[in-house]
Formats: structure tokens, sequence, C-alpha cells
RNA sequence: GGGCGAUUAGCUCAGUUGGUUAGAGCGCUACGUUGACAUCGUAGAGGUCGGCGGUUCGACUCCGUCAUCGCCCA
């Protein structure tokens, strides 16, 4: 046991980076696959690899490490996988910023060349994450630190692929696709995010060729009608019968189209008649087919007009468009009228603009027979979602899911491993390795979706397929712990990996954290500003704070309100358990010897010892009966309310009637009864708040133990002592209303009142053993305790376990106060015994309702009973 | 339109298989610098658990329905 004097205060700054040096020189995160030992893993959700921490990862991360501690100390074999993700479009839209602003065009730009730009990027920027993760605390084993772009974690995720594609799972197609024309690439139906947006519908006359007659069409996107190929009615819309056959000549361009009658039309919509353009929306594209109509692709990437269209809106954006396009038949006389119209937009993840339908050729990967299996683990629970009803949203997802379009028109990613050979365009390579005679063939230009290649991470950080000891290891893997909100681009994803490509869930249970907000609800975000940086917030509570305090205000399944004031409670409890400690260390004297263990077998304790040891007892079951289900915030709040009402309220205090008293081996229990608890929390907080845990641990951990971080964890207390509760219960309350009375009555702390207690003759020997405690803690002087007292005249009174306390006061007594008082508490009495009465009385209740639960009511009855008696009585008294 | 979740003290939230005199933290009120801690202590005020209906001897806890809020999907 150190000797040095701890601080009054705690200051976290001088402890936190000695202690994260110090582990990593002994080696603790690092993971042995050839250990004996069984293996707990967990991989961490990679995040971007330019990306900075933000409250988010601090949450998500100290969940991982709290799980990842507690195994080491379990004894397991704790391999916590850390890494950084490529983030395809994030990463390429950021080197393509900066470019920008060194007047560099990417477009001039070579992918070589594009490439070294980026990868500089990447080693300027990529690793301040790692850092930061480092100064949260996280116990990751460094040694493994995969990106997602390494050359191994690379070929993995090509061999997927080829594997796939030699299944028949992956397939190019020419379809329609989400483009987005801010990132010029295709996107996955997952990356639209749709947005009801306030805009309008217009109708547009078309002129029915030869003929003066029109017909109307509605539209919401009117630049689109330079693309229309047809005009479209429901077959059994009765109005336009006579219309089907014929052509109408599309205004501003010319072009004749015919009039088709299709089901999808929807007759309530508008007018019941649609313009279609099979080329721009995904609806018309498969009426197009239906009615071998022609495709006519009216934009460039960037959504502008192509030159599909009359010269005069060629090169305009799509918005502009649209108003030339309105005004043009406005002046036509072809806009018959304009009315509001909310819209359901889809737009860009990334991007943030609407997204466009677009024709293209992409790869796409066939999911419903790769779903399957993964769908089935989580039904039938070989997988564990917590909070579980995150699987119906699972399975939702699973049973509807449609074809992954993979293909993305960007640069940094992994380049699709497709080769077209140069003279027989029919010819076709698919390998991991490439053509033996690459100068005859040219690679695809695409690079795959960032989820199609963390989709591999628990095998390809292990450099899969390659089979070594550290994939046998530590895959699969143990627990998850990641967000909603990626439980379709990623989680669901993995589960399908898992399965194809081992035969086995990547992961038993899967966390979801919740999504924080800030104080007025919205999600807290960079780009909204409302984001704390951590590192502030390090700054200014302490590292464990941060983490205890996040852990306490994160409840299960729910959106958190993060706020900085919550984070003081963290704070607070840490100078608690610092200052706890600090008393403690204080009261020890010079010889003591830390290794020595109290012989509880042959030593009689007192109330005070017996009961604390219980509700430690009972702390440590509910503590890891919260953590085995997940609840990291009640867990956190067990530990919590343990240490600061139990054993700082109480237990020290009474501790301090030990240690300043008379007898030594008084003296003696209670410090070891006190570091016993001390020791325990110490443990059982490690996880949580590693660094102060660690440096209080070094004051009073037994000669010679080992450092806290690799200390046995404590699942199973003392056996729990109902009689020293129950007992120790009776005394607080009596304490407490000796303080209540003495508040009431403004008795200054500092003056000492006397007691008599109107008791029967079990109560007189519980009092009367433990008189020196209520003296010190109740601020009393004497004490008279037994059947006949009478009620000392001008004193307060309270009714309390059964007994009358009553305290002299000479005339300080307030009569009406205390009267009123009285007359609240019977009303409040009279309440309970009617609702007791009414059980008691009812047949029913008494023949069906369990013993225990009849029998409760009748001690209750009794009690409340006894109470009115003597609170009427001394109410009496006072009138 | 479909699904999920929430609705408990002024605020933020606990309340595991239905039986508690319904809890905590913050905030609030009063008192307090006794030798761990004012990042503190003591005492106190404050909810009948969104509305309605049902199941049950008994519902904050189960079922139905309505309302409000949030999220996801279409």
């Amino acid at each position: 046991m150190s000797s040095n004097q701890l601080d009054k205060t705690y200051r976290p700054n001088l402890v936190e980076d000695k202690w994260y040096e110090h582990w990593i020189e002994q080696d603790y995160f690092t993971a042995d696959p050839n250990s004996d030992k069984e293996p707990y893993t967990i991989v961490i959700p990679p995040p971007n690899v330019t990306g900075m921490l933000t409250v988010g990862h601090v949450l998500n991360n100290t969940i991982q490490d709290i799980l990842i501690r507690k195994a080491r100390m379990e004894g397991k074999e704790a391999c916590w996988i850390p890494g950084t993700d490529h983030a395809s479009i994030a990463t390429e839209s950021k080197v393509v910023a900066m470019l920008h602003e060194k007047g560099i065009n990417k477009n001039q730009l070579s992918r070589e060349e594009f490439l070294e730009h980026a990868w500089e990027w990447k080693e300027k920027y990529g690793g301040i994450i790692i850092r930061q993760l480092k100064k949260l605390g996280c116990s990751c084993d460094w040694s493994r630190e995969r990106f997602t772009m390494d050359e191994g974690y690379t070929k993995s995720v090509l061999t997927a692929f080829v594997k796939l594609y030699d299944k028949g799972l992956v397939y190019k197609g020419h379809r329609l696709v989400n483009w987005c024309p801010v990132s010029r690439s295709a996107i996955s139906d997952e990356e639209v995010i749709h947005k009801e947006k306030q805009g309008f519908l217009w109708h547009f006359r078309y002129p029915i060729t030869d003929s003066d007659q029109y017909v109307i069409v509605a539209t919401t996107r009117p630049e689109t009608m330079l693309g229309d190929t047809a005009v479209a009615i429901h077959p059994e819309d009765d109005r336009y019968q006579d219309l089907v056959g014929k052509t109408v000549s599309l205004p501003l361009v010319g072009r004749e189209i015919p009039i088709i009658a299709d089901t999808f039309v929807d007759p309530e919509f508008g007018t019941g008649c649609v313009k279609v353009t099979p080329a721009h929306d995904s609806n018309d594209f498969a009426m197009g087919e239906r009615h071998d109509l022609e495709f006519i692709n009216i934009m460039n990437d960037d959504a502008s007009l192509n030159s599909n269209v009359p010269e005069k809106y060629i090169g305009l954006s799509r918005e502009d468009a649209r108003e030339a396009v309105v005004s043009d038949l406005q002046l036509l006389g072809l806009l018959d009228k304009k009315e509001e119209h909310v819209n359901n937009i889809g737009f860009s993840e990334r991007g943030d603009v609407p997204i466009e339908f677009y024709m293209s050729e992409q790869w796409y990967m066939k999911m419903s027979e790769l779903a399957k299996p993964a769908l089935d683990a989580v039904k039938n629970g070989h997988v564990k979602f917590h909070p579980d009803h995150w699987t119906k949203t699972y399975d939702h997802w699973m049973e509807n899911i449609r074809d992954w379009c993979i293909s993305r028109q960007l640069l940094w990613g992994h380049q699709i491993p497709v080769w077209y050979h140069k003279s027989d365009k029919q010819k076709i390579h698919v390998s991991v390795e490439g053509p033996s005679d690459p100068e005859n063939w040219i690679q695809d230009n695409d690079v795959l979706d960032t989820w199609a290649s963390s989709w591999l991470w628990p095998l390809g950080v292990h450099s899969w397929p390659e089979e070594d000891e550290n994939l046998k290891k530590f895959y699969p893997t143990d627990t998850l712990v990641t967000g909603p909100d990626i439980i379709f681009f990623w989680v669901a994803r993995m589960i399908i990996t898992g399965f194809e490509f081992k035969a086995e869930a990547p992961f038993k249970d899967v966390y979801f954290t919740s999504i924080l907000r800030d104080e007025t609800g919205k999600k807290l975000s960079k780009s909204l500003g409302n984001s704390p940086d951590p590192f502030d917030l390090f700054d200014e509570f302490g590292t464990d704070a941060v983490r205890f305090g996040t852990m306490l205000m994160a409840p299960q399944g729910l959106d958190v309100l993060f706020s900085k004031e919550r984070l003081e409670v963290g704070r607070n409890f840490m100078n608690k358990l610092w200052n706890a400690c600090r008393f403690i260390q204080l009261n020890l004297g010079e010889k003591w010897d830390s290794k020595v263990q109290l012989d509880y077998e042959n030593t009689d304790l007192e109330l005070p010892e017996r009961w604390i040891i219980s509700r430690l007892s009972n702390m440590i079951q509910d503590y890891n009966n919260q953590l085995d289900r997940f609840h990291f915030n009640e867990a956190a709040k067990d530990l919590y309310e343990f240490t600061w009402n139990d054993l700082c309220d109480w237990y020290l205090e009474i501790a301090k009637n030990r240690f300043y008293g008379e007898d030594e081996s008084k003296a003696d229990i209670a410090r070891f009864v006190a570091i016993e608890c001390i020791r325990t929390v110490l443990t059982l907080l490690h996880p949580y708040s590693p660094f102060i845990t660690e440096e209080l641990w070094s004051h009073f951990k037994p000669d010679g133990s080992s450092d806290l971080i690799i200390m046995p964890w404590i699942r199973n207390g003392s056996i729990e002592d109902k009689d020293a509760e129950d007992n120790m219960d009776i005394l607080k309350e009596v304490i407490t209303s000796i303080r209540s009375i003495r508040s009431r009555m403004n008795v200054a702390p500092s003056t000492r009142c006397d007691l008599v207690v109107r008791c029967n003759d079990d109560q007189k020997l519980f009092i009367d053993e433990h008189t020196n405690l209520i003296q010190a803690l109740a601020g009393v002087n004497n004490i008279s305790t037994g059947k006949g007292l009478d009620k000392p005249s001008q004193s307060a009174t309270a009714v309390s376990a059964g007994m009358e306390l009553y305290i002299p006061l000479k005339g300080l007594v307030d009569l009406e106060g205390e009267k009123s008082r009285m007359e609240k508490r019977i009303l409040e009495i009279d309440r309970l015994l009617t609702s007791i009465d009414a059980k008691l009385s009812n047949q029913n209740f008494l023949q069906r309702a369990p013993e225990p639960v009849i029998e409760k009511e009748r001690s209750n009855l009794k009690k409340l009973n006894q109470e009115l008696e003597k609170v009427t009585a001394n109410l009496e008294v006072l009138k």
C-alpha cells in the first residue's frame, strides 16, 4: 500500500496519461492467440479514418471498453480489435475540396495521381481519432490496428467479391439507380434519405395529335417532361378510353408520343393522366419496359441537361431547367394550373441534395438468398439484439431486402476486380490477382461501396480467407456495440458475410447504443455545431467522470439528452470516491498491514458492519446482473448508490465513531470493513472509470498484488444478512427522525439535546445497545428508554419504527406546526388503512393471493394502527 | 400508408417474470465551515404513474383503444 497522502481533491490530469502509459508498457492490451484462456473479442465499429472523436464515439467506445476490461478481469483472453474505415465518399469529397483549394481539378488528374493525394491526406489526418481513443482510455489491442484499405484487408474484400461473382450472386445490370449529382456516383437504396418537402403540382396541357384537344397531365417535376416518351392513363378510367392509341405532340420538344393504358396509373392522382419519363423515374422505367417505350436520358452526371433536349435547355441545371420549362409552357398557354403539394423527395445521405433516378450500368448483389441464414440467426436467437425490439426492424428489412448496388463512380476505395479484354469486349476476367497478361485488359473503373468492404470487418481484420491462429481464436467475436442507425448498412450485412463465408454468426450479442441529442432534442452532429468536443469535456471534468457520467445518463434503448451539467454528476462522484479513500487512508495509522484479512468466521461483528457487508453483497449481485443484461446505466447507478448512500453517508460516519473511540479492536474491524468495501468498489468501477480506480488501487491494494486492470473480477459477495438490514433500517429511521425534529425545531447542529424513548422491552434493548451511535449521529446527550416513561413537557415528538421519541425543547416547540404535521400524517395513515381494509375484507383476495402478500398486508395494518394510536395520543396532548 | 418506441415529481430518467406506504439525480426550500469531501452535509416540499375501457382478488407493470411526441420503412 502506498504511503503517499492523497490530495484533497482528485486531479485527473496528474494520473490519466501516467496509467495509460503504464498499461501499454506492461502490454496488458495485447491478446495472445495461443493462450489457453477463453477468448472474448470485440471488433470496434471502425470510425472514418479522417474523422474526429465525438461524444457519440465516447458513449460507444466506453461501452466496449467496459465489456473488454470486465472480460479481461474475468480471466478471459480479451481482444479488442481497433481500426478505421476508408469511408469512400466522405474521404474523397474532402480530398477533392482540398485539391480545389490548391486550384487542382480532380478531373485533370489520373487515377494514380489522385490516389497519391488521397493517401497523403490519409497519412496526415488518419490516425487522429486513434490517438483520441487512447486518450479516452480504450484498452484496444493496438498491435492489431487495421485499416480497410490495408493490403490484407483489401484481399479479403476482393476475395468476397470474386467468390460471390463465381456463385452468380454478383452481376452487372443496366437500370435506374439512385444517383448523387454531387459525388457523381450511384448510391444504394439505404443511402437515400426521404424527406417531405412543400412543393407544387403543375398541370400541363399536351395537345393531342390531329385534334384541337388536350390531355392534362400533372407532374411535380416539370423539367423531366423533356424526356417524356408517353402519356399514360388507367385502363379502366372511363374518362379517357377513347384516347388510348392516339398520340400527343410533346410541347417544347415536338416529339410524337403515344397514349398508353397501364394499371400502375392512379386515377385519383391529379387528372388521372400522367406523363411517362422512363429514363428518370423508377415507376416510369417499369412502364417503359412493359410498353417498350423509348428511354431518353436527358441529364449529365451532375444533373444538368444534356444534348438530348432542345438546344435552349442544354447545360441548364435541373432547377433552372424547371423554371425555363414552366415559363415557356405558360407562354404557350399550356400551363393549366399550379397547386401546392407535399412531395416526398429522396436526398443523398452524403451530398444532402435531391437524388436523381439515372440510367446507368452498375454492379449489383443478389441479396434474398444471402439474407436467409442471417435472418434465421436472429429469429432463433443465435444473434441477440439488445434492446430486443430492434429485431423487428431487422426482420422487416431482411424480409423485404432488395438487390444492392455496390459500384461507386469514385476513385478512393477498392477498385472492382473485373477486367475487360481490350480487343474482345465480351471477354471479362474476374479474380483477386488480375489477369496474367494485364496489358491486354482494362480494369473496371468503379470502386466498391464502402459497406461492401466493412461488411467483412470481423473477418477482414484477420486477413481472411487465410485461416491463421488469430482467425481461429478470435472469430467469431462476442459482442458488437454500435448505433441502430447502421443496423442495415452494417450489422445486417456483417451477419450475412458471417454465414456466407464462415457458416456462423460473426457475434453473439449486439448492443445498440442510444442516439445522443442535445437538450432541445436535436441529434448531436458536427454540422449543427451542437456537439461538444470531448476533449474540452475531458479537461473540464476528467476522462473518468465523462465516461461514468455518460454511462449514467444513457438509458436503455432510448435517446440520450446530453448536457454538460449532467457530467457534473460523474465528476462529483469521482471526487466523492477520492475523498472516501482519503478519509480511510487518514485513519489507517502507520502500522497498518495491507495484506492482513479480517477473520470473519471468528469475529463477532456489530450491526453496522454486518449491515454494510450485506449491502455490499447485494450491490455486487445487482451490479453483475445489470451488466449481464447490458443495462450499463443501471449498473452504474447501483455502484453510485452503494458508494454514496450506504458507504459514505452511513458506514463511514459510523466508522468515525470507531476510529475516534477508545476500543482499538473495533477501530481495526472498521478499517478492515471499510477497506473491503473500497477495494470492491474500485474493482467493479474499474471498467467504467479506469484511471482513478487504478490510481486509488495503487494506494489501497494489498502489498504485492497486481495492477487493478488484471485483478480478478468480483461476482459473488458474502451472504446477504436480512436481519442486519432490517435492524439497521430501524436504527437509521430513529436517527433520521431525531434529526428531523431538530431541523424542524431549529436546533443548531452544534447543540446537543436529550432524548426520551417510550418503547417496549425489546425496543429498549435495541436502543440501549446502540446508544453511542444515536448520540454521535443524531447529536444526542442523554437517552432514557422504557415502557412507562412520560412525555416530558414542552417536547417535540416523533413516532418512529413503533417507538415514541420525545425531545425536550424548553418552549422552543412550534405547537401549530407540530399539530398540522401530525394531522397530515393521520390523514395519510387513514388513506393507507382504508386500502388495506378493503383488501383484507375481500374474500377473493384472502383466498387467491399468496400467503406472504396477505401477511404483509396484515403486518402493515398492525404497524399503521399502532402508529395511528400513538400519533393521535400525542396530538391530543398538544390540544 | 405500415412498423417501432416513448408518455411516472419543475427537468432528466429508474421501476426484469403484475402484490413497493411509487424511487433516484438535478433543480427548489431551510439550516450548516464538528478534524474525507461546499465537486459537501442534514432536514424538507413535490408525482397516483397521458385519457378511456378491459383482464385480475390485485395493474405504473398485461390487453384494447384514443391522444400527443419521436424514429424507421414505403
